[in-house]
DNA sequence: CTTGCAAATGACCCATGGGTCAGTTACTTT
DNA sequence: AAAGTAACTGACCCATGGGTCATTTGCAAG
């Protein structure tokens, strides 16, 4: 019996394009199923190679994780890093912003699930939880707490706590996320995210207003 | 040589006291080190029983999620709803009462480590969410949108949409809890879940003032 | 005391899947 | 075209842990 007739051969050398593609048909499988219950078989399968190559470009699983917020999410921080570092002057628009640009990203790619997946994995990872705190979280939350405290100095918002102001402004985005990824829950006429942050905004942005507080 | 010279048995038959006293070593144990890391032989050992014990009052490791959930979390909507329905009049009193009710548990006890554990373990467990989604989140949820929309149509609020101003609601003591759990920041001087409240209800009750609407 | 059975044990089974590696294949270089 | 090597395969190893079950043990009733 002849061996393969055709000759189409059995994989291709492609070294370069391997990582990237290995890392798409990852996010996609966690994303789908949690990081345990995928198998690096799996991967290899939905990336075109076998198990073992996947071995050549990532010494673990674990790897294709970290590999995952390096490729996806430091980027992102980089770019919001540079729209508020250094910002003097009403804090709002640069708010306004940043959550449009994450909500843009919710919209479009599947870039955000990637966070997604560091909480649900953060307990039986400590590693990748504090990578992503290190390249994340440390350098963005310093950077927003620095903007709102020089908004209040300068009288664009009222007295509030900057470091505790942050999570009323992007907790509500989480919420939104977690409840429609998680549980299925979202409004009656779908994701609404546009919605979301103008309805959010609105009642942020007055809550900031200076003037006489009212409670 | 001797079996047992000191008459101490082996074990003791406590049919009724084991659901309760497995389900807390379970708790323990998910908490620390996540669901799928933590073993059935574990739990048993913190328990004080057999690995085979514990199957004879949970018919599998998911069913020890199940039991969880139905233990702390109902009877708590179950509380939540009962402050909420049926209320009329300026919702802000009923939103401060909840959410302090809610900062209690997580300063408290360990209740409210169970809905992270379902958020984390929700790809791999439909299940799981689902039932948390039917047993929680459909009760409350719904009740919460009637108490914001009743408020807009009596002029104690300014006119919001309601089921996506429960994101910006509840969103920022997720947000709190999840950076403190998951990622270990904290602000710098400690938890302080009274004071984010406390900020936090600030900006939302001045948000929701009706009145002239800023911005 | 002894009979009866629920309660509990602990050794066992076995599917799963992360990770390894000797050998094969595709491509480059000279 | 032959050699050289980087890329890749696929069979294999083996620790892990969920779940089962024949057997033992504690206890209460007659």
């Amino acid at each position: 019996m002849p061996e393969r007739p055709t000759q189409q051969p059995k994989f291709q050398r492609r070294a370069d394009a391997r990582p990237d593609e290995v890392l798409d048909a990852a996010l996609a499988l966690f994303v789908e199923n949690g990081f345990a219950a995928t198998t690096v078989q799996q991967i290899a399968r939905k990336a075109g190679l076998s198990k073992g190559a996947v071995y050549l470009y990532f010494p673990s699983k674990q790897a294709l994780l970290a590999g995952l917020v390096d490729r996806a999410i430091v980027p992102i921080a980089d770019q919001a890093l540079a729209a508020i570092a250094g910002y003097r002057g009403d804090p709002r628009p640069v708010i306004r912003q940043v959550l449009e640009a994450i909500a843009n990203r919710i919209r479009d790619d599947k870039t955000l699930a990637v966070p997604a997946l560091v909480i649900r994995e953060a307990a039986a990872a400590p590693e990748i939880a504090q990578m992503y705190r290190a390249q994340v979280l440390d350098r963005v939350l310093p950077a927003f707490t620095a903007l709102l405290a020089q908004g209040v100095e300068a009288g664009y918002i009222r007295p509030i706590d900057p470091e505790l102001t942050i999570r009323t402004i992007v907790g509500p985005l989480l919420m939104h996320v977690m409840l429609n990824d998680v549980f299925g829950v979202r409004p009656s006429d779908g994701l609404r995210i546009d919605d979301l942050i103008q309805n959010h905004l609105s009642i942020l942005f007055a809550g900031l207003e200076p003037e006489r507080e009212a409670q």
